[in-house]
DNA sequence: TGAGAAGTCACCCGATTAATCACAAAAAGG
DNA sequence: CCTTTTTGTGATTAATCGGGTGACTTCTCA
């Protein structure tokens, strides 16, 4: 949503700064003082944007993170750790804190949750949509029938099918080119190519899978299949699981009369 | 500064993810359905405690995240992905972050920065310290002369030092108790260990250190000796680079002289 | 048709923070 | 030694954001 690679590096530097909490001015001062090395209020406060008068607070802040050293004298100066030290420690928290997260996570819990039988659920956008579909082929147990774009089929996916395939999963596939059907079978021994009946890739179709006959899944291309493929937002999918639900009673229709009239590879 | 591992794991994890980047209705939201596993918005609201009309805000926030699909009926109902799944969602989202940040950074630096040869620079709190003196173990290309007591000296750092050893820099070690000193000998074969002439361990004092002859780091554990050594904003050190900085100097003298006269073991 | 629940919207208020200013202390320079 | 500039600290203001509350419409079900 925000991260663009075109971007003077001065901003994009101080954004992420921000996103990991720190203050605007303690990011530029950061950034300011990366490119200085060392310096002092006045010369952090001309290369940022920073007022000089806050050049003190944003160095506090900076030196609460460890991030920064001043040195007590008149005027003061201020010296950055590496910027390589500043990203592994930034890491290195951030680790500890999604450790923390995932342990509180795993003690709560407690209500046993069965899958939904009525209901259809929403995702939009590519990332949580790819997200749901990998959750779903990790659930996998027995048959994955899975019709997608070529452009949609990217190679975290094919892991995940791969992995399925291993664990002796039944995998059917279709939408993809013949050539690509190759690399395919290399990657996924296990897998059964099928031709979809529809010209799929001229819709606005993007995926449409079924899980073990009980979990669903169909995602549309909202913007059309032109140059909006390179958007991230541009795909909506909604799912539904459960042998009586009715999205996946519709979809398993149609799945089963794909796969008995179209011909096999 | 903040996560307790007393704390219940309620508390904890939307500690957590408010430092994500959620709001703390969203937080509070998604730690209640993921005991819930799904449900409505007063279901959350009831487990939570969060206003019911705002539920509806904070799931739209989950939503944007690929956090919690949505049922669009009514009552609406919620749904989260698995913790995990979340979890590593975090993980990857952050790494994404880290890297762009990483280059940003890398781009900078133009101002060429050299060694200061006068001033003392002051860093607070445990984790800044250590960081510090890894750094420093890291830029070290010949000897390296480490007092230290024997709290402080983490497995982190035995590694550096382990990792300098290798790279062929002179080790000189004091302050570690006999037991201990076996221990290290083995990590670090080359190392060389010597007895301080001062009752290290009764001082209120934490590391020593010299880099070559021209970079030097000393600490102090700021409450005492006592528990505070289990505080992390206990220790305070300062440091200074450079043949002529008057910190250098001072301490070049003192282990100049404590070597000297020191049994070697 | 009416009661209650569900969903949406708008508003208030307090906290945070960017931004500016005023002022005292300290260097610098004649 | 005094003046001028620079430096550091603190107070103040303005604006934004987010938590909290309640009004109001819509929907569901008896």
């Amino acid at each position: 949503m925000s991260s663009n690679p075109s971007k003077e590096p001065e901003t994009a530097a101080t954004e992420q700064l921000e996103r990991f909490g720190l203050s605007t001015y303690a990011a530029r001062t950061f950034v300011a003082l990366a490119s200085l090395g060392t310096g002092t209020a006045r010369d952090v406060s001309q290369v940022s944007e920073v007022p000089r008068t806050r050049v003190y607070d944003a160095v506090d802040e900076l030196h609460e993170w460890g991030l920064v050293d001043v040195q007590q004298s008149s005027p003061k100066e201020f010296w950055v750790i590496s910027t390589e030290t500043a990203c592994r420690r930034f890491e290195r928290d951030f680790q500890h804190r999604a450790d923390t997260l995932r342990t509180a996570l795993g003690e709560l819990e407690p209500a046993e949750q069965q899958a939904e039988q009525r209901g259809v659920w929403t995702v939009n956008g590519r990332a949580a949509v790819t997200d749901r579909t990998l959750e779903f082929f990790t659930t996998a147990e027995e048959e994955i029938v899975y019709m997608t774009i070529e452009n949609l089929l990217t190679e975290d996916l094919i892991d995940a099918l791969s992995e399925a395939d291993e664990r002796g999963v039944s995998i059917k596939l279709a939408g993809v080119s013949s050539d690509v059907q190759e690399q395919i079978q290399e990657e996924i021994p296990g897998a059964t190519m099928f031709e979809s009946l529809w010209v799929w890739s001229d819709t606005s179709a993007g995926r449409l899978m079924m899980i073990d006959g009980r979990k669903t899944l169909v995602s549309a291309l909202v913007n059309g299949e032109g140059a909006s493929v390179s958007d991230p937002r541009s795909e909506t999918a909604i799912w539904g699981e459960g042998e009586t639900n009715s999205l996946v009673v519709v979809l398993k229709a149609i799945f089963t009369w794909q796969l008995d009239s179209a011909e096999w590879d």
